[in-house]
DNA sequence: GAGACTTCCTAA
DNA sequence: TCAGTTAGGAAGTCTC
């Protein structure tokens, strides 16, 4: 059985309710700052009856251990299910690819080898069976290749002499080639896709015998080489050769990310016992020829999951005080782990590895181990015994991994570093940037787990979701309402050097931080989710936290243009920093509207434009004069956009990018239709999954047409759609303004308030809500018909009332049926904002709700009055008056505030300062007269600890003041003043 | 002390 | 070798 103790519970206070009776409650708030305790003071020494008291946890453990079917030995749940037997003859291997890797090594005998090669690149398909058995798949004779167009003089006859001298050319180049890099070359008829060509035309397509050699190959075209018989061949841009290699694999061979792939009876051939040698450490390793792969793509029963298992950890480590954990000298105390199989609601797989003696928690696998050594090992061995699909946890990329791997190192342990799939691939941290104008740069580590996905949870939460602090416990308060029960680092070591009870409660802490990811990851489906992205754009699952946007776009591209004979070319980036033009904003009618003002707004403007426009590389003509040249004639065969750009007509040609954009948005529509038939959650998660993918590629083509530090720029379509965008906006104000006004008959003269991108906000004059739905509905219909399909103007909401303070600022109720308000809405002002403090959002939001909800500004007023006597007194708590910004660049021109912060901390312990791209947290202490903020941040823990004032001046005067006075001057006028005087 | 410039973050 | 876009408010620092 597995250990089993009774729960022993102390009653004591949660650590929600300690922080509440501490807390001073000066503001009352608005929803999430309730789920936020105030700042409590960390204790940094001397254990107390708290430290020993379980938490609250343990009873969730209690649940999850009720459930549980009980086993002799807690070891026997780990491994998958048992491997069926297979025959190869008779049995076809249907597994869902999850990741995708190549190598170079010997094609066995028993595959197809017309080329005779010794050694070439294989891929490597990993992947897991409905029946949930792992598979490691060998897929051989996939050659890597580029194009190039044939030159001038080119005649079959030279390929020999041709691939002679590129081979001469590259070896002299890489030395290290175990046979020549040029395979082959086949004589296709292909065309550009940049810029409109009539004509397809003769290109090379060159085959390479390694996947490795693609940049040397494209580097000794630019450079130029000499051909016998032909002369000197230099050619700039080469065709598709920067495409990643298992990329062009699975765009070649039609199989999107995540996707089911079958190998049929008769064409694999099975690894182990007689067979070849096995080189993974999976259930079923097989090997395959690439044309009999099959792909099944992912619809109707062909959506479904496998039962991928995920793997949640954390490690604690006992530091010493005041310094960040140092691998080389501080041992590894405890990893927690929990196993769950996707879709299942309960981990399988509950246990805690830890060093010295610990007293049982029940529902919990406790190992534990007189040496760090071989706590290691063992968890080394449960990993491949559990065979996670999917890991996952918090920060483990960024701490985690990287720590286990180095402190493995530091203790000489040999044979930890294997964590991956592949036998003797040993598991190193290498360091990563990242790097675009969206995310800033973020330094971080890549982690080699061959067939096994990583999901960083801290990573996921950056990515997709703009929240003011990233750590587990504010994330995890946001998302699940609840906390992590805090350990401060300082009493780590206090609590591994007590007793088994303070290394239980130390257990439970860790076990905690393992489950919480799991969590977050089922809440927000982020398995589902990225599944289906990978599903809906084509790449392996990994390039989606690993890479940015682009790649997806690309992905997409490249198996459309295939379709077609369109290649692609690998145009070498020279990041210009020229900008174009972007979207129009109406000058706002700014004030305060008690009537309902309707929003029109744009569906998927910017892919609408590119639909009806026709807007693609592939009908883009550079100018007027060629495409005299070519025969063409305006109105007929092309258009000029508003930005003197020339695109063909759909007639002549239809682009990619607007079937790109016609597959995804009616697959999207498919996807909608589906979701609302369907009943099973399960499917429905998938489903609205995808509508989401489906959704978010959709918008971001346009803004991979305008990246100038991007794979294909072409700033033609970008800012002919944003001048298209202008247009339009202009001629729908316009179009509103004449249609609806006393002369038409209609009751009043409509006004255009104001608008932004692809929205009109109208005030058409009426009083109620009803009506102004009713003529919302009816100007959208009338502008809709002004332009071509599928452009389509909607009538999305009401504000009601409306308060507008300027471009890109604004709040209101938001109405979608006359009966009652959906929500309280706002737009860039502090409420939604992560850089003002939390003071700043509650009060504004509140002043909001009592002017807009209850209409009640003498209420608004006097609230506002209270804050700022409580701020003035000192009576909000510190927690309020956090500041937290990016720390986005490592050098700054101008002195800030959390920068300078960031430096001083660098300086008290470089370990747990903020790094590149974290947030910093900061608080305005009193400082000198006269000096600047940037001298007066501090630290918010620093500022607890040594009870240092606050700048109460500085929150009034820079933090709350303006807020204010933006919001309550259009009601109050100049009256609002009187707001700060007293 | 005004205004240019830098920085962050948001709207779309 | 990788990295989605522009518009725009607001706060703070720098410069003269």
């Amino acid at each position: 059985m597995v250990s089993i103790t009774p729960a022993k519970r102390k009653e004591g206070l949660t650590a929600a309710e300690v922080e509440a009776s501490t807390g001073m409650t000066a503001v009352p708030t608005a929803t999430e700052s309730q789920r936020r305790p105030p700042l409590k003071k960390q204790r940094t020494s001397n254990l107390t009856d708290q430290d020993a008291a379980p938490s609250s946890f343990v009873e969730e453990l209690e649940r999850l251990h009720q459930q549980t079917i009980p086993v002799e030995n807690p070891k026997d749940v780990w491994a998958r299910a048992p491997l069926p037997k297979i025959d190869p003859a008779k049995d076809s291997i249907v597994f869902q690819q999850i990741d995708i890797d190549d190598y170079a090594d010997q094609i066995p005998d028993f595959i197809d080898n017309p080329y005779h090669l010794g050694e070439a690149s294989i891929l490597r398909m990993y992947g897991v069976t409905m029946e949930g058995n792992s598979v490691v798949c060998h897929v051989h004779g996939f050659q890597n290749y580029i194009y190039v167009p044939a030159p001038k003089d080119y005649r079959p006859e030279l390929q020999d002499s041709f691939i002679r001298a590129m081979n001469a050319n590259i070896t002299t180049q890489r030395k290290n080639q175990n046979g020549s890099a040029v395979v082959d070359i086949d004589l296709v008829m292909k065309s550009s896709i940049f810029g409109y060509q009539p004509h397809k035309v003769p290109f090379l397509r060159i085959y390479l015998r390694l996947a490795a050699l693609m940049p040397a190959a494209k580097r000794l075209f630019k450079e130029g080489f000499h051909v016998p018989g032909l002369g000197r061949v230099a050619i700039d841009p080469t065709f598709e050769s920067n495409i990643p290699f298992p990329l062009r694999f699975m765009i070649d061979m039609k199989i999107q990310g995540a996707s089911w792939v079958e190998l049929k009876a008769g064409k694999y051939r099975m690894r182990g016992g007689s067979g070849e040698r096995r080189t993974s450490t999976a259930q079923l390793e097989v090997d395959i020829y690439c044309d009999d792969v099959i792909a099944h793509q992912p619809e109707g029963d062909w959506s479904k999951i496998a039962p991928l298992r995920i793997l949640s950890f954390d490690i604690e480590c006992s530091g010493r005080k005041g310094v960040f954990p140092d691998a080389s000298i501080d041992p590894v105390i405890q990893i927690a782990n929990m196993v769950t199989v996707q879709g299942e609601s309960r981990p399988f797989v509950r246990n805690v590895f830890a060093l010295k003696q610990c007293a049982n928690i029940v529902g919990t696998h406790l190992m534990c181990f007189d040496k760090e050594e071989q706590l290691l090992q063992a968890w080394s061995k449960f990993i491949s015994a559990v065979d996670p699909d999917i890991i996952i946890g918090y920060n483990i990329n960024g701490f985690d991994f990287p720590y286990l791997l180095d402190r493995a190192d530091a203790l000489h342990l040999n044979d930890f570093a294997f964590l991956g799939r592949i036998m003797g691939n040993e598991t190193k941290a290498k360091d990563t940037q990242f790097s675009s104008k969206a995310h800033g740069t973020r330094n971080s580590k890549a982690i080699n787990l061959e067939g096994r996905l990583q999901m960083d949870v801290l990573q996921i939460m950056q990515r997709d979701h703009k929240l003011r602090s990233y750590t587990l416990n504010a994330v995890c308060a946001h998302f699940l309402g609840e906390q992590k029960e805090d350990v401060h680092h300082s009493i780590i070591s206090d609590l591994q050097n007590g007793n088994d009870e303070t290394r239980r409660r130390l257990a439970i802490y860790c076990l905690k931080d393992a489950y919480l990811p799991q969590r977050l990851i089922d809440k927000l489906m982020c398995v589902i989710n990225y599944m289906e992205m990978a599903r809906v754009t084509g790449v392996p699952f990994n390039y989606l936290l690993t890479r940015g946007q682009q790649i997806k776009v690309v992905s997409q591209l490249y198996r459309k243009a295939k379709e077609e004979d369109l290649l692609i070319p690998a145009l070498e980036i020279e990041g210009t920093d020229e900008q174009y033009e972007g979207a129009i904003v109406i000058e706002p009618e700014k004030g305060f509207y008690e009537v309902p003002i309707a929003t029109l707004d744009f569906t998927s403007l910017y892919p609408s434009i590119m639909m009806a426009h026709n807007l693609c590389y592939s009908t883009y003509v550079k100018d007027l004069k060629t495409a005299q040249g070519m025969g063409l004639v305006k109105d007929k065969d092309f258009k000029i956009t508003p930005n003197n750009d020339i695109f063909l007509n759909a007639s002549l040609r239809k682009g990619l990018l607007p079937t790109i954009l016609e597959d995804l948005l009616a697959a999207r529509k498919r996807a909608k239709n589906d979701l609302k038939k369907e009943t099973d959650p399960f499917k429905r998660a998938v489903l609205d999954g995808r509508q989401l993918a489906l959704k978010v590629s959709a918008n971001s083509v346009y803004g991979f047409t305008g990246a100038t530090i991007g794979k294909l720029p072409l700033l033609a379509i970008s800012s002919s759609v944003t001048a298209y965008g202008r247009e339009m906006i202009e001629k729908t104000k316009q179009c509103v303004q004449e249609k609806f006004t006393v002369a038409n008959g209609y009751e009043h003269d409509a006004q255009v308030v104001y608008g932004d991108t692809d929205s009109v906000m109208v005030k058409f004059g009426v009083s109620d809500v009803a009506s102004a739905m009713k003529l919302g509905t009816e100007a959208a219909k009338y502008v809709t018909e002004q332009f071509i399909r599928p452009i389509n103007l909607d009538f999305e909401k009401v504000y009601f009332p409306y308060l507008l303070i300027n471009k890109k600022r604004y709040a209101g109720l938001y109405w979608t049926k006359p009966e009652k308000h959906d929500k309280m809405d706002a737009k860039g002002i502090e409420t939604v904002r992560r850089d003002s403090c939390r003071l700043v959002s509650t009060v504004i939001e509140t002043c909001l709700r009592k002017i807009l909800e209850d209409r009640d500004t003498k209420g608004a007023e006097d609230y506002a009055k209270g804050v700022i006597a409580d701020l003035l007194q000192n009576k909000i708590d510190l927690s309020q008056l956090v500041i937290s910004k990016a720390l986005g660049r490592s050098e700054y021109t101008a002195k800030q505030a959390h920068n300078e912060l960031a430096e001083r901390m660098r300086k008290r312990d470089a370990g747990s300062a903020p790094a590149l791209g974290d947030r910093v947290s900061y608080i305005i202490i009193k400082g000198h007269k006269d000096a600047a903020a940037y001298e007066k941040a501090e630290d918010p823990i620093f500022v607890l600890d040594n009870n240092i004032p606050i700048d109460t001046k500085y929150y009034l005067e820079n933090q709350l003041s303006k807020p204010l006075m933006r919001i309550f001057e259009p009601i109050l006028g100049t009256k609002a003043n009187s707001l700060l005087c007293e």
